[in-house]
DNA sequence: TGTATTTGACCCCC
DNA sequence: GGGGGTCAAATACA
């Protein structure tokens, strides 16, 4: 697949396709009963869209190319990271680091998440993210009431993946947990994860601080999402919220605040299984607002910490890209796969 | 027995 | 030198 476009160039396409299939529904939501929440979601996914298209295209021109680290594998992936050799020590801060040409220390992308847990539940840790971590290390932190958990991708040694997690608990607030996220995964749930919430399937629960949670989204393989009942997400990209009534996209279910939602079926929910991953997140699909699949209530908020770009380039673009697979975006709407996207000014 | 977690020690950066 | 991050041996668990 690699051929004359390169993957920038199919990121920013993708984000472009992507914007115009939620026009699209927009405007099919427009003939139909919708609600607000929907069409102010629909909004916000296009223009987050197209931000980021933007802010490709901005970046792009001085960061030069990027390319995936492994083909067949998460290919959504933005990987900012240079190809660090597996032999390379990948001690401490390697992973966190990316060392170019002028020997230069550029982090990885960065960013944070706070998850708000209202369930007892929730004291005991965050929800499980869609991905499998490996927690490695635990510390006390000057200042801080609770210890700071570190948590690695469990791919890590089988398929290089470097994504790394700090979880830590608010002194003030004990029910949010702030999700520090390093590095984008790689490995192969990052590109499952193109479709909504990975499932952990085979790796089973999380760690200590997880294990109350129960995985539910794992038995819904990469299609489905759960919902809490008041979602709620907040993006710097698209610096606004929105929130998904559960009534909307899945039934209270009594215990669990939220039912089980299955993006097959035509739902709203379904119509947006790629948009969803979108709202800015670094990490490849990263869907942590999409996968909590506990107790009520849960809120996550999404901030990044990293640059602008770095986000972009971590994943934004490519992870979020509604499009691992371009020849099915661009026969799902009416682009010409010719159209040239890369003539020089195009975008500007 | 294999995998995950715990935890003290070590390393690196500021 | 101190703090944060990671390693790795010991331990727990299924």
């Amino acid at each position: 697949m690699e051929g004359s476009c390169s993957w920038e160039q199919k990121t920013l396409i993708g984000e472009l396709i992507q914007g115009m299939e939620l026009a699209k529904q927009l405007r099919q939501n427009l003939g139909v009963k919708s609600s607000a929440e929907t069409r102010e979601f629909l909004v916000q996914r296009i223009l987050s869209s197209y931000e980021k298209a933007l802010l490709i295209l901005k970046w792009g021109g001085s960061m030069g190319q990027q390319q995936p680290q492994a083909l067949g594998v998460a290919t959504n992936l933005p990987v900012p990271e240079s190809p660090m050799s597996v032999n390379e020590s990948p001690r401490s801060d390697d992973q966190d680091l990316i060392r170019d040409g002028s020997k230069k220390r550029k982090v990885l992308p960065r960013w944070t998440d706070q998850v708000r847990v209202s369930s007892e539940n929730g004291l005991e840790g965050p929800q499980d993210d869609g991905y499998s971590w490996r927690k490695y290390g635990q510390k006390d932190i000057l200042g801080a009431k609770y210890p700071r958990s570190y948590y690695r991708c469990t791919f890590r040694n089988t398929q290089s993946c470097w994504a790394t997690k700090q979880v830590q608990r608010s002194d003030e607030d004990p029910y949010l947990f702030e999700i520090t996220y390093r590095g984008t995964h790689t490995c192969s749930q990052a590109s499952n994860s193109v479709q909504p919430p990975t499932s952990p399937q085979n790796h089973d629960q999380k760690p200590n601080n997880h294990n109350s949670i129960i995985p539910q989204q794992q038995q819904f393989g990469h299609c489905s999402h759960k919902l809490p009942s008041n979602l709620r997400v907040v993006t710097e990209l698209g610096e606004s919220a929105f929130t998904f009534p559960s009534s909307q996209y899945g039934g209270l279910n009594g215990e669990d605040g939220f039912s089980p939602l299955v993006l097959e079926s035509e739902t709203f929910m379904g119509s947006f299984s790629r948009s969803f991953v979108s709202p800015a997140t670094p990490e490849s699909g990263y869907y942590a607002p999409f996968q909590m699949n506990n107790s009520a209530g849960l809120q996550y908020v999404h901030r990044s910490e990293s640059d602008l770009t770095e986000i972009i380039s971590a994943n934004t673009s490519a992870t979020n890209s509604p499009i691992p697979d371009m020849d099915f975006s661009l026969d799902s709407v009416d682009i010409d796969p010719n159209f040239p996207f890369d003539t020089p000014g195009f975008f500007s």
